[in-house]
DNA sequence: AGATTCGCCTGAGAGC
DNA sequence: TGCTCTCAGGCGAATC
């Protein structure tokens, strides 16, 4: 699933391909997305230039020409292609963005949790970006930010740094890395961690995002092509996917736990 | 207000 | 081979 590295990957691989082009015809076959995609969404983007390829969160963001800025949220099973107009169709091919460079920009979602969404010239804030926290490479997000945010809270830290109101970018699998390496066991109240251990916590967060999203662009780069699955991360994985398995610093097996509905894996030892 | 649960979806993999 | 079942999960909405 596409976590805050993948999609920073997707901006990067998609971004010489798209800054510049102007939108021609634009073909959506089913509308059925997380969000109904609008029924003029075609209209207002034809003749539209794409002047820039952002990323806030997990949504992609193409501002245009005219103010408005196309979101693009891949859910669980998104894709998003840079291809060729020949490349034939496949299941769930959703929408097309025809690009004056003769490509075409393919959403693809199976599972449809994604969205394609046009975001207005005249708001200045997306109701669905307004509440979000900070991106983790943000100089706002720091271990004292947790810290006094986390006061009194008794659900688990692994889910209180899940959730995007507080930061953004830290989804399961990058969570339960950040939580070994500041050796913070995932399901310790968010209000009982420290604020020495928040630090480490901010910066391994970061440490993990920023690698997570290196070894993305060295092995995700083929947008131009087709598919963009790879195992990039997943060498590097301390603990996720690995119960059972010996912890690679101290050879405790990792443990597995459901914490929020969420599997969690940690290490008893290194892990406090 | 914070914590928890629900619902939307399909494909992969396990079990029979 | 083919069916059924379970699980995965982003994240807003609803509920506790």
């Amino acid at each position: 699933m596409p976590e805050l590295p993948e999609v920073e990957t997707i901006r990067r691989g998609i971004e010489p391909h798209v800054l510049g082009r102007r939108i021609g015809r634009v073909v959506v076959r089913d509308p059925r997305l997380r969000w109904p995609v609008q029924p003029d969404l075609a209209a207002r983007l034809a003749g539209r230039r794409i002047e820039q390829a952002a990323r806030r969160a997990k949504y992609l963001v193409l501002h245009l020409d005219n103010g408005d800025r196309l979101l693009i949220h891949l859910g669980m099973s998104g894709r998003i292609w840079v291809l060729d107009p020949t490349v034939p169709l496949i299941k769930h091919d959703h929408v097309d963005i025809e690009l004056d460079s003769g490509q075409l920009l393919r959403f693809h979602d199976p599972r449809r949790f994604g969205a394609v969404l046009l975001w207005n010239a005249g708001e200045p804030h997306h109701e669905l970006l307004r509440h979000l926290g900070p991106e983790p490479f943000d100089p706002a997000f720091h271990g004292d930010y947790l810290f006094e945010l986390s006061r009194g809270r008794s659900a688990a830290v692994k889910n209180f740094v899940m959730d995007g109101n507080v930061v953004v970018g830290a989804g399961n699998i990058y969570a339960a890395e950040s939580l070994f390496r500041a050796g913070i066991r995932p399901a310790r109240a968010a209000g009982r961690v420290t604020r020495a251990e928040y630090a480490e916590l901010a910066s391994r967060i970061r440490e993990v995002l920023n690698e997570a999203i290196v070894q993305g662009g060295t092995t995700l780069r083929d947008f131009a092509g087709a598919n963009g699955e790879s195992g990039y991360f997943q060498q590097d994985l301390y603990v996720y996917g690995r119960e059972g398995e010996p912890c690679r610093r101290c050879g405790t097996e990792i443990r597995r736990k459901v914490i929020g509905q969420r599997s969690s894996f940690y290490c008893t030892s290194c892990q406090r």
